[in-house]
DNA sequence: ATGACCATGTAATTAGTTACATGATTTG
DNA sequence: CAAATCATGTAACTAATTACATGGTCAT
């Protein structure tokens, strides 16, 4: 079992899903393709952690919906008392930077305004979603907890990286300025 | 030639590192372990990426000093000009958070304040990073402006996440003190 | 003496991506 | 009429981790 199974456990318990949809539910937290959580889900069901049952759609194509079993429960609470690895974190754009000198600077102004791009539609996504979520839920003990506090966190992430995108273009501007005041 | 590869002509762009060293510089960005980079350091000599010539030590087991050759620096210029992915994030925490639910209160304090002393960490060590970083170097151009922009964004991250973890934590402890009262 | 740091490497396994395969419906 | 969304799955490959293997120095 490994920590993206737990995942998708966590996600089931809360409400049933197809695998279609819990990609989509995990994507925020932790980013798998389609072709690695079918295989997992199938096992799990395997391990009886999930049962399945199919839906006819018309207009769609059929849908197998996972539900979580009782052994599945077990194992996700079992989880909770484990040892939490450090984050992962992967970002070829600040590889990127790291070789920046070998840029010019109409090239990197591209690439942070870029990424601001993405920051922006970021924060707004994270903003409707804590619009989405009732406050009088948001106390402990509550799954809305949890939501509340997660997209909270990714509001103020995406805010900061925002900033940061803001400050560095800042940065290049004013080069971009004292290079033509010098000419 | 995968995103790491270039990575580490990158790091190696700057001065010439060990495998050993090259693990530990690029950890901030990329982390990967030395099995897997000691491997890739010898396919890109392989193709003449790289040069390579042993130090004897002492005190300490000698070492394989590697060094960017003309066709690894054309080959990283090539790669500033290609598409950058999107970061990709994998944080237990978060997916341990969303079923939180699930946990006695004490334990989830625990787990945000073990996170918490992470930050505070991380933050102290980007703030020496930054004070070793000259400032009047720190302009579009020089290599010390991308360390000094990197830094600055990973001290940002560190005080944002720190930020977090002390609202969390209040929340816990306000959940705490009013159930408390009501007993 | 126990563990951390330095230093390099390989072998076995698991995790994750890309591509293949299918096919209807909706939106621009 | 092209692209995106919904929906499931497998096959081939690459990326990454864990474990094995060695061995000296330094600090607690």
């Amino acid at each position: 079992m490994n920590t993206l199974s737990y995942g998708l456990l966590g996600l089931l318990a809360r409400r049933e899903s197809s695998g279609y949809e819990l990609m989509l539910r995990i994507q925020p937290f932790w980013q798998a393709k389609h072709s690695q959580i079918y295989p997992l889900l199938s096992r799990m069901e395997e391990k009886a952690l999930l049962s399945s049952y199919w839906v006819q759609q018309s207009d769609k194509p059929d849908k197998k919906i996972y539900a979580i079993t009782e052994a599945g429960m077990d194992k996700l609470r079992e989880w909770m008392h484990q040892p939490i690895a450090p984050s992962v974190n992967k970002d070829e754009l600040s590889l990127r930077t790291f070789s920046l000198w070998l840029s010019e600077i109409g090239v990197s102004v591209d690439i942070y305004e870029e990424r601001r791009a993405l920051y922006v539609e970021k924060k707004r996504y994270y903003e409707s979603i804590l619009d989405g979520i009732p406050k009088q839920k948001c106390e402990f003990g509550n799954k809305e907890f949890s939501s509340y506090i997660l997209a909270t966190k990714a509001l103020m992430m995406a805010e900061t990286e925002l900033k940061w995108c803001d400050w560095v273009l800042d940065l290049l501007g004013q080069h971009s300025m004292a290079a033509a005041g010098e000419s």
